[in-house]
DNA sequence: GTAAGACCTCAACCTTTCTTGAGGTCAAGG
DNA sequence: CCTTGACCTCAAGAAAGGTTGAGGTCTTAC
């Protein structure tokens, strides 16, 4: 624990995110801190990185136990270098790509096809979009997830 | 009631929604249906227009509740008019084109910034991105809304 | 006319992503 | 030393968007 170490009412500022949101991360395993003698969390500056990295993770659509599962395979007790952030984050364009696609097609279509008047829906690529969340499961649909992510 | 009414089953299958959401849908004010004289649910074909439109509402990143909203301006008794969907979908055009930019400048962010060694994260597109969710209050963050949206 | 399958209601439950609160401990400035 | 603000844990709650189940009724095809 050296000096330069992050309380984290630090972190909380400085990453924009709440107390109890960094709590949440760590019981659930996305970032990790030591402790003091008397049980307070201790961050290593290294640690807003990976928040930033989460925060622009969970934009791209992942939910966090995915990412939580992107993360555990950068190495642990060392810092994680610059190549190998930026092989995680290159991973994630294909969905950012697909989501970014699907919300063109979309905005495309509006227009053209909600006031078109045709009345068969099955032909209408608004009333069947590709993408359709009925496969996914129970509870909740993040809309974001592609059948293809599982 | 005419014969051309479907029962719920058939909307179900014909939108590729399950059942319990048609209702979840009608008990919160999203779609409305007659009842037989036993009680059972009957739909206008209008629903199914109604329902692709909700889905792409979703898609486009609304709530469900501010959905409802939307379309509660809409005529109620008789079926709505190509051209009043169509006055729908293009107010939804400056969110979704907002979406569509967060998400493009994200992808070009994330190979330059992620590993581009930038230790200040005070300037960091990606530590910093616009749209912070933190203000959005408790509860799920649904990373879509934009913090215009209240 | 009857059996099977579709529907009904209502309450409880589920997941995700956190927040809030109660009750108590640490750490650092004065 | 002592006070005050920051931290701690653990349990409960909250909001969105539905699903599941129990217990019972309709409809319809034979």
């Amino acid at each position: 624990m050296s000096a330069g170490d992050l309380a984290i009412g630090d972190v909380a500022r400085r990453s924009g995110l709440a107390v109890s949101a960094l709590r949440f991360y760590e019981a659930n395993g996305l970032i990790s801190s030591t402790r003091t003698d008397g049980g307070q969390r201790r961050y290593r500056r290294d640690v807003l990185r990976r928040l930033a990295v989460i925060q622009a993770a969970q934009q791209v659509g992942f939910p966090l136990a995915e990412i939580a599962g992107m993360l555990a395979e950068l190495p642990a007790g060392r810092p994680v270098s610059p190549s190998e952030w930026q092989r995680l984050a290159r991973s994630w364009r294909p969905q950012l790509d697909e989501r970014i696609r699907t919300l063109e097609r979309l905005r495309d279509q509006l227009d053209s096809c909600v006031g078109c008047g045709c009345l068969s829906m099955e032909k209408c690529a608004l009333a069947n979009p590709a993408d359709r969340a009925s496969d996914l499961g129970p509870g909740p649909r993040f809309w974001l997830r592609s059948r293809s992510a599982r």
